[in-house]
DNA sequence: GAGTGGTCTAGACCACAGA
DNA sequence: CTGTGGTCTAGACCACTCG
């Protein structure tokens, strides 16, 4: 069973990882140092930071300069499309609803930063949007959350200025059901969304922003949602360490 | 703009990234070999190696040892959720028919190698179907996708072999509408379906079977499709090379 | 056998955190 | 200032491919 025969900095990876995996380093416990390290494996100190580049890039610890590493607690979290979009489950939810459920019930604290602002959107977002990329000419609505002071998500909402300026959707209490139900409510209904996800690895900006290590990956979710006759009423971007989160989807068969 | 002022790996893996993406080193073509590079670069060939290793995990080249490194052709594949769930669109499509039509669309060559047998199940399948996985116990359909030569995907399927032994699910050949309209048709309809995706580093089994590198990310994406009492139908497993995917889900809001 | 990528070491130095 | 992780080098050797 044994396949990772072949290279040190790989099975001293997995060796801890086991470690991990059973206890014997705790979920947010400091790592021996990288030198102390080395002399518990017999291997040169740079072998012991290439595999722990290799946990790193798991998700499993993180690594600061200056600092010993330290072992991420890991919080899975499952996030259901289906609940969004069914009226019933939204307004059952409340606001921010379906993400501080899911956290509580893991036994963390949620926590979400919102700040809403006009701004000029994203070139790729004021593509889709159908405005204007060099002016002020969206609603945007930034959320950073958190489990425990761990970010876990980054959120960005645009909005076509034209069609929501001095609304409800400028203020950050959206109230119940979020911006879905409030733009049914202003007359835009959203009657269709298309959502894309990738994997890959973050930019330097969103690795900085999320406090991840570059050579660990994010999933990314484009999100858009059209009105009736086809017009785009939100962009919204999602970026997540990808270890933190299962995406899930339920779908009726005919 | 230039925020990798950091270390001479990454700013060399963005410059020959860069070097790809203007097209200097041509897809599917060879990289120069690392001891050139390093002499390009003025930096040691350890250094070379390692900048190849963050273009590694990107999916943009590929790395062999004897052989020099090469630029990967980058067909990327949306795949669609909804038009699996469609009646209309899984008929009109044929049997693989979704798969095939991406392919060609961006003027690749599909070929997709199925195996079909009865098999046990892995143990987190046999548990989800409610059999034994200690039994043969399931119909295994298993099945390699190329776009090209380049392994796309592996989508391993399980059902049940107490409800669809001897049936047209022993066969390779479906028929139009596949696996969905074959257990209407046998008086068991798939009427609702859960998918989890996530993303993370490939098993060693699952990156020696696609041909890549550990290092080199996939999405995995377990679907599972219930009868209407509740009885799980069918297990999928999806593995994916990270970078050749987009996943799409399309919604219609209530 | 020659060429290529992969790994490892010993040692050095840098960047950063914290007392 | 000390301890920590991060990077780099020079050189060595290994594993693999291909002629």
């Amino acid at each position: 069973m044994e396949i990772r025969g072949t290279s040190a900095y790989r099975n001293i990876a997995d060796r801890i990882r086991a470690d991990i995996e059973s206890g014997a380093y705790p979920r947010g416990s400091e790592l021996p140092g990288q030198h102390e390290l080395a002399d518990l494996y017999k291997v040169n100190q740079t072998t012991i930071n290439r595999a722990l580049r290799v946990l790193t890039a798991c998700g499993l610890i993180q690594t600061r300069r200056g600092v010993r590493s330290t072992v991420m607690p890991i919080p899975p979290i499952v996030r259901n499309a289906a609940e969004r979009y069914s009226r019933a489950a939204r307004e059952r939810a409340g606001a921010a609803g379906a993400y501080d459920a899911q956290i509580t019930a893991l036994g963390h604290t949620p926590r979400v930063e919102i700040e809403v602002r006009r701004a000029k959107p994203p070139a790729r977002v004021a593509q889709l949007l159908g405005v204007s990329a060099q002016e002020v000419s969206a609603i945007a609505r930034l959320r950073v959350m958190y489990a425990d002071d761990v970010i876990t998500q980054l959120a960005d909402s645009y909005v076509p200025l034209d069609l929501f300026a001095d609304t409800v959707l400028e203020q950050v209490e959206e109230g119940p059901g979020g911006m879905v139900s409030r733009m049914a409510d202003l007359g835009h209904p959203q009657v269709r969304v298309v959502e894309d996800t990738v994997g890959r690895p973050p930019t330097p900006e969103e690795a900085h922003a999320l406090g991840i290590a570059e050579e660990q990956n994010v999933l990314y979710k484009e999100h858009v949602a059209y009105d009736a006759a086809g017009r785009v009423l939100e962009v919204t971007t999602h970026v997540m360490p990808q270890h933190l989160w299962i995406d899930r989807v339920e779908f009726q068969i005919d």
